[in-house]
DNA sequence: TTAATGATTCGAGATTATCGAAATACCGAA
DNA sequence: TTCGGTATTTCGATAATCTCGAATCATTAA
């Protein structure tokens, strides 16, 4: 298995982090990432394949919205919160303001 | 042709608004819509084929963000600034506080 | 009416998303 | 060490979306 890509703050896009928040599920997991701190892929019982929760984790972590940790035989997936807040101010308190419904 | 859709305050996401926003072209869109007021899509030199353009400013008036008008042969579009304010305040704020790239 | 301009719509090819199945990685028990 | 079991990723195929050029529509001017 390849290992985590996790870009650099310089190559942290505001479009890419735009990209990975504009997914409802990827909306939904950041979150439930900001209520629970960390959180693992089964964590959260979305209404998508496990593959695709796989693949949603993947774009968060390579738009550098969410940083993911090997700990055993499962990842644990944080926020980047200070590093976002540093670079984009107040973009995560908007995203998180607002409540996601469960669709 | 069909007449253009524009939502209503109650059906302006936050996802959909981040969509719109997640695309290099759209995000360059509404920065220039903010520092001039009002374009036509002809006004941009994008690097897309037009109707592309006309694409992403569908995407961008079916997400609540810009409003079209017709004027003669023309289409103008604005920034629905009060609007997206009142829904999800300082959503704009970050987005045009980053200045965008030619790319 | 005709031509010209600005923008949308259509159709095809390319990119991306989603799913289930298979593969990988890790841990613990036999 | 080997065998399951759990957690997650990767693969391969299908479905959805993006992009382009060509054609079409709407408006104005000649």
């Amino acid at each position: 298995m390849r290992p985590f890509y996790h870009p650099q703050c310089e190559d942290i896009s505001l479009v890419g982090l735009l990209y990975a928040l504009g997914d409802p599920v990827r909306l939904q997991i950041v979150h439930k990432l900001a209520e629970n701190g960390e959180l693992t892929c089964s964590d959260l019982d979305c209404a998508v394949a496990k593959s695709t929760m796989s693949h949603h984790f993947k774009i968060l972590r390579e738009s550098g919205l969410v940083s993911t940790r090997k700990e055993g035989t499962q990842h644990i997936n944080t926020l980047r919160i200070e590093e976002i807040d540093r670079l984009y101010p107040g973009l995560l308190a908007v995203v998180l303001r607002v409540r996601v419904t469960s669709k």
